[in-house]
DNA sequence: AAACGTATGTGTATAAAATACACTTAGCAA
DNA sequence: TTGCTAAGTGTATTTTATACACATACGTTT
């Protein structure tokens, strides 16, 4: 289980609560031993250090498995930041040489982003000191963070144009209300309502259940299942070379 | 000057020349100093090690540098590869443990690929013992780097049908015959030529010269150059989440 | 000098896809 | 019973994609 010191894995963990689009972020402190001065206080990923002897998919999973609790979870590995000074801030370096003195100052890191529902994730924020934060209200971010964060969600808005993974985002059954709304958050735009009933209706592999919403206060809404199976039997290749 | 023993970079060099789309590769040759029996003869990207440091990018630019010569060329990180087995193939090692002992068996490597117009290599090519392969004959590769080619170019193939990046394969003064093989050979399809040039048409980076082709044995085609600055002035955003 | 070969350049009709837009309905709560 | 809320639905218009055939300019050959 010895770590490999210069690579790590970072991962940007997106879960979606039908109003925003939220990153799984945990607490760093770091209190002076002397004068119980809090010197340190903010977010991070918290990935880890790939080991030696594992591949690097496998390190991501890991993360996730230690922050989530949850497996067979989309995972897709978007950029590696390699700039030398991304740990050099102030309070970074005295972040590592107090609790990490073995790791290097030039530290790569491969990150990944995941598309968790969020509820299935609950039990596990408490524990560990961790909880969800709306990408566009990031608090106090360590190391180069907030930017991997920027990074992943460009990837993010342009894989879900492209690919069917908002999915992965919702419960395994949801209503087009809810999906309208995930893309609407994600690529931060408004969709007519009609118009994207119109598309999803295309959509072979979104597929209505005979089955209601229950229990609100208004018509309930059909629920739909997502299948990946049709989508890969009946997708299509699109072209475009931008005009 | 000391390198990063466990991270590599790796750089795939994209040519055209009107009917292929071309990867610059380097010849890997061992003989056996006792019998002079050729032991290992194949072709490698022949990436090379990060220095300590040195950014990623840096390291990329200096990879693409070293085999062309060119500098401010376009360059793109597109994927890490960090299985463990990824230089275990006997032969790998073989060449590993006589030319650089000094490096690990796990090496992740950061891939890049850049595009660049070919005909400004040229130079070089004899030099280094460096060649273009089309990408669908490549000869025998060492290493992963049949697998790192593959996924270069699917990662290509997405990025030219939404960004501009098609004309960095070819010179500064085009035709559309041209721009219009390009894409035909990257994305493998035929499109038809009215429609294509009314396409064209519409892009108002792609610019007419008052220049038409000459020494051709017909009609003589006019001239085009590509406007980065008019690109993004004028850009369009897309949404599809595909049907 | 005329005829030939070759790749360039061009327009229209049709089909498909994207967009804009307003009223009725089902359930729960008051 | 009334009111509130979000669900559900169709049509007309514009834009974009597709299919398709003949005349032109240049160099080469005869």
């Amino acid at each position: 289980m010895e770590i490999i010191s210069n690579i790590s894995v970072d991962c940007v963990i997106f879960g979606f609560d039908n109003t925003c689009l939220n990153v799984l972020l945990t607490k760093r402190e770091l209190t002076d031993p002397l004068t119980g001065e809090l010197m340190i206080e903010d977010y991070t990923m918290q990935g880890h250090h790939a080991l030696v002897g594992e591949n690097l998919d496998d390190a991501a999973k890991r993360v996730l498995k230690d922050k989530t609790g949850l497996e067979d979870i989309f995972l897709k590995q978007f950029y590696t930041f390699g700039d030398t000074d991304r740990l050099l801030k102030e309070k970074d370096q005295l972040w590592l040489k107090t609790k990490f003195p073995m790791v290097r100052n030039h530290v790569i890191t491969v990150a990944y982003y995941s598309l968790v529902d969020s509820s299935k994730v609950k039990p596990y924020q408490q524990y560990q000191n961790t909880k969800w934060f709306p990408v566009k209200m990031l608090p106090e971010l360590g190391f180069d963070h907030e930017k991997i964060i920027r990074v992943a969600l460009e990837y993010l808005q342009e894989e879900i144009r492209k690919e069917p993974i908002g999915f992965e985002l919702l419960p395994e059954k949801f209503t087009l209300t809810q999906l309208q709304n995930l893309y609407e958050v994600i690529l931060d735009i408004k969709l007519d309502r009609r118009n994207f009933r119109k598309k999803v209706a295309q959509m072979k592999h979104v597929i209505p259940l005979n089955e209601k919403q229950k229990g609100v206060a208004h018509k309930p809404a059909q629920v739909f299942i997502f299948s990946r199976d049709v989508y890969n039997r009946t997708k299509k290749e699109r072209l475009d070379f931008s005009v």
